[in-house]
DNA sequence: ATCTGCAAGTTATAGTATAACGTTGCTTGA
DNA sequence: TCAAGCAACGTTATACTATAACTTGCAGAT
């Protein structure tokens, strides 16, 4: 069976091109929208993207504090909610921690597969699931405003180094 | 097209068989699985179970005190802790609450229906979400160990009282 | 009777998030 | 240009959620 490798399970990935490619995307959808991508919430948006693995609202705030601005908590949490409502970045209740969306400005649901082992998180765009749930909450009468999917388990890299059977 | 309603959803049903239902299947399991369910376990699964909202773990905690006993917080994290162990309640990450298991000792996952406006929420038992799931992780090489599936909505009920169109 | 080990009591603190109010700085219209 | 209005950010304090670490109590086994 072929396997399709999430970007975010390939480990010599040049990560600056994420990086570099969330941020236009971040500029030209803000643009569109007429919302204010200002220096903080750049900044926490780049800091999130810093890896594929999610970051607590406190990790952020050193890094935040050496770029000169105040680190309180409610600066982070701004800029987290702002990125949130712009849907720039999603977070993962499960965890208490923020990711970078991986397709911003797509209308799509919160869908990650988060492993166990090395924390790294791959978001999803699968209509199968979004259709499975949609389908049996309208079986139940129920109306779907938001989706929040999080399977923990083990990524492909970490099966492979850590076969513990 | 007919809805089929879940429990959760009939504001007239009789909610002290739901407890007791609750109760009973909990002494069995902890029988069968050599487990001890002590009177604070029995009594933080009551207090769990005392509506189809979930509760956070800080509002039982007054109750407990009426109960006579020590209402720290250990008290009734460890409690709720056994309870997840055994399957008999569940966490949910996105309102940091917990709300009683309907079908404990079955092998499923925690998929849930959670309404926006009056804050119940409704198990799900669904092949069709945990297969597309599992498919889909499995085309990207993952291992699931958990699903977490929280859907946030308007139920039946709130949809018909609060049409707001 | 004593030992052992799990459960619960107790105190303290870590970790996550927001309320409330003040300040700054942009923009927009007279 | 200037003042008014507004959005973003600074700042302080605090609420809410969860766990660490140590002590005490209790039940079953030897």
């Amino acid at each position: 069976m072929s396997v399709q490798k999430n970007i975010a399970y390939q480990p010599d990935h040049d990560h600056n091109r994420c990086i570099n490619s969330a941020l236009q995307q971040a500029h030209d959808l803000c643009k569109a929208n007429g919302q204010r991508l200002t220096r903080i919430r750049e900044l926490v948006l780049k800091l999130v993207w810093q890896s594929h693995k999610p970051m607590g609202a406190y990790d952020l705030l050193p890094a935040i504090a050496e770029a000169g601005f105040n680190s309180a908590p409610p600066t982070v949490y701004r800029a987290l909610e702002f990125l949130q409502e712009q849907g720039l970045v999603h977070r993962l209740a499960s965890l208490n921690a923020f990711i970078g969306c991986t397709h911003p400005g797509h209308n799509h649901q919160g869908h990650f597969l988060i492993c166990s082992i090395c924390g790294t998180a791959a978001e999803l765009e699968s209509n199968a699931i979004s259709q499975s749930i949609n389908d049996c909450a309208e079986q139940a009468g129920f109306t779907v405003e938001q989706q929040n999917v999080e399977i923990l388990g083990r990524c492909p890299n970490c099966l492979q180094t850590d076969d513990t059977h």
